[in-house]
DNA sequence: CGGTATCCGCTCTGATACTG
DNA sequence: CAGTATCAGAGCGGATACCG
């Protein structure tokens, strides 16, 4: 029998694609994946991110629990970020998705590219 | 020695990540993962999804070549909805994180509420 | 260096109304 | 039933300026 409680919208499935669904979270915790990091150098692997972005960003990754902050009190002052062993949970389903994208995207692009000959009005680029 | 290709920008990755950010992409196709299903269905599927933004993803996600659509000239129209193959090689990616979903939300949870004691200005619930 | 605060445009989103 | 069109509001996200 098929599990009746597939109603997809309440359950935790959801709360957790509204964290992964960010512009920049998965960014951000992809490019924690070797080890703790400072935040210049999180700013200097994303590159186009903004700092408002990344440190909004990094404070909700905080708060969910998958990022620890250590602040070391030194002038100029020095903080480091790293993944906690939740936040590393992560990081499988992280890889997984760009599988996906080496593997895929080519498709994906090519769909593209089919659809809007067709319907000759697009102009995403 | 370390990839350098990692400087996550402009890669394939960042772009299959702007397919999935998406609020309702992965609902709609996690609602299509038992095959074929009728416009009305997904909507009831996903209940708290308005038409508008359920057409919208609908037809995003067939100009990516992700979803197929059907229209049968009957009155009144049906139409129907399914993944493609390329569109069902997400599965294993939507279930991963579900399952990850019913394992570590509740830490994420515990986390935000120790989180929000601390910084006691949150009100996020 | 690593933030915070503010302003502002733009997109995303949801109601509502209408069509075939 | 399955859309399309339009409007208005909320929030995202970037640029800029300032602080410890």
């Amino acid at each position: 029998m098929r599990e009746p409680d597939i109603s997809i919208a309440e359950c935790s499935y959801r709360r957790v694609l509204e964290i992964v669904s960010n512009k920049w979270t998965a960014l951000v915790i992809y490019a924690l994946e070797d080890g703790t990091l400072r935040y210049g150098l999180i700013k200097s692997r994303i590159a186009d991110i903004s700092q408002k972005m990344l440190t909004q960003t990094l404070k909700q990754l905080e708060r969910d629990g998958l990022v620890v902050r250590k602040v070391t009190p030194v002038v100029p002052p020095v903080v480091d970020y790293a993944l906690t062993p939740l936040g590393r949970t992560l990081l499988p389903f992280l890889r997984m998705l760009k599988d996906w994208s080496s593997a895929h995207y080519a498709s994906v692009s090519e769909a593209r590219e089919a659809y809007d000959a067709v319907h000759q009005d697009a102009s995403h680029g």
